[in-house]
DNA sequence: CATGAATGAGGTTTCATTCAT
DNA sequence: TATGAATGAAACCTCATTCAT
């Protein structure tokens, strides 16, 4: 039955969940290599030969992790942004929506920018970002935005959000609303519009 | 003769040389972790323990190559932005210089790439890009830039510089120019004034 | 049953016991720096690995080895010297006490003996050896032994039972008593009370 | 000719001194496994390849500091020993040139006593004790000793020798008389003999 | 002879994974 | 399924010794 779980498999669920959130924590803190299995399954208490019952490697905890990402994240930016009605709100809420992400799974986003390129089990785009392309190409479409070369033009979004998102997180008080305005100005108007008024910190 | 050097310490040199170079394109291939010391001393033909006479340690060849790369980069971008006498100038210049020295120097610039956040070898910054928020400084005290917010901007320029960077690099022909004016025209006018005209690809 | 060790438990008890003693084998015949962790783990016939699994690394191991030493050795030793009632009394039941522990510990002798000042891992005194100073102090203030310079005479007893204890060992048959009447004539009275009567060996 | 060595045979001197020297201090130190022979050539300021144009080995430099000591240092305790003309005499004198020796070649002291078992190159005496035994006999046949077991007596002299010599070394100041006059007391007339007049130290 | 870089066997230790219980 | 000891390949590094200069 879908609706009920019995004990068994209940219990399988809150081990599965256990051992993920502990490869959530020490992927974004230490990096995939310098993170053993033996961390992952110690921080929940669970034997070591059990972390083989849930998952048949260590790569393959690390894909699940991002597959999780995707399914969590993508949906929610994809419908933030299918929201916008003039170009400066596509861009806001693009960067609004993803800091909101970053704030809220900020070890989900860790893992992503921690192990970018390693193993081989890398993407060229990471999965916390993946399918933006497709939403600016609707956002030309529905003629929000100009033609642009999209080869450069994504990227530099991502590269904003990824940078700028991490300067973010580092800031007290974590201001989501004021790094999303910063970035969306900056791709509304250039710099000319982000000056800041006179005794500005 | 003082000049030259004799056959030991020529050959001296090209075995250093020789390390180094294995250990850049391995590192830039594989990150950190994943590249032993065999696989960098295996490609060079020399004996394991020939590592040991150039490096005390897998880290400090790292550390080696870090410091090569700000050596050779750091004191070119400055002067290259130094040059800049308008704001467009300034920005222009910034990112040409970047994409030029990614080109010239690309297995150094994928190692900072892909070794950002690991181990404990982190620097905040990534030495390729140090040294840019003093020459945004000077260029604010200059009048070139408007007064700006600092712990964003320099973090924009560099999501862009990077992110750009990756897909200037897989693209061919390799155009150092159209990246630098795309990036450029963002920063300066925002995406309206990345219009394609008709026909753009 | 709680009094029975199950199985696994059992197994592992075994082969902590199988390294502790391949190790106490090999250090005693090589000394601490020339046995190395494959040899002891050979021994065994177990995987280089699960050294590691009972000894976090080859000093621990050692250490335990002289841990177990002192747990065994010194209350014993203690034991027979508390019930001494006079000064050769005293004497004689040191170097019994000591030479019986030699001739059942062989092996445990051997490690202490070869790597006494080994490494950094010496401790001043032998665990062997220690608690003979409380001993001899106790002694004295017992009135079983007139006020001696401590600093001498306890490497005195200590020297005197090292290398009697290795003649010993080497002598066919093993006769602990007649080391031990030896030991304790020489502390008695002097060389004059060592005198061999006619055709003595 | 013996009496003039030329320049480059005065040098070769010199060098196989220096590293004689070195080895003697390092072994002493750290004992023979933890001292490479880096760190003896290292100490000389010569350059490591060099160490073989004097020695074949490792193994051969560490005999050769044992041949030295036996070459030095036996002939000087056997002089002094023959002088004795009474017991005490000559357990005095034994135990006196034995200390004296100590004090002024402390350093092959150390290695004697930190290699004792070491390698394989163990001898069941060290050189520096050697020659003892048959002393002790000569002695019995002038009629100094009685008949003793001596089997158990060299060893006793030695352990004692060793042991009290190590007491005496770390002791300030460094008092060759009274710890021969300590151990000869102990060996004329056994522990009564020691007793300490009343406020002694 | 002196030099010091090159050699490579071998040392200690880690860790993903397997498997008997 | 859960356990956790066993496995063994492989990582980093050391060091006695050789050899071209």
């Amino acid at each position: 039955m879908k609706t009920g779980l019995n004990k068994r498999e209940k219990n399988k669920e809150l081990n599965r969940a256990a051992i993920l959130t502990a490869a959530r924590i020490l992927f974004g803190e230490s990096g995939y290599s310098d993170t053993t299995v033996r961390d992952i399954i110690g921080r929940t208490g669970l034997a070591s030969g059990t972390f083989y019952n849930y998952f048949r490697s260590k790569e393959e905890i690390f894909k699940a992790l991002r597959d999780e990402t995707a399914r969590q994240v993508r949906p929610r930016l994809h419908a933030e942004r299918s929201r916008a009605t003039s170009l400066s709100d596509f861009v806001y809420l693009t960067f609004h929506s993803f800091f909101e992400t970053i704030k809220v799974n900020r070890d989900l986003y860790e893992i992503t920018r921690r192990n970018s390129g390693m193993l081989r089990l890398q993407q060229d785009t990471p999965e916390i970002i993946a399918g933006l392309r497709d939403d600016v190409e609707d956002a030309i479409r529905r003629g929000l935005l100009p033609r642009i070369d999209l080869d450069y033009f994504v990227p530099a979004i991502i590269g904003v959000a990824l940078e700028v998102g991490d300067a973010m997180i580092q800031r007290i008080p974590l201001d989501v609303e004021a790094a999303a305005r910063f970035a969306s100005q900056l791709f509304t108007g250039g710099i000319p519009a982000l000056s800041v008024p006179e005794g500005g910190a």
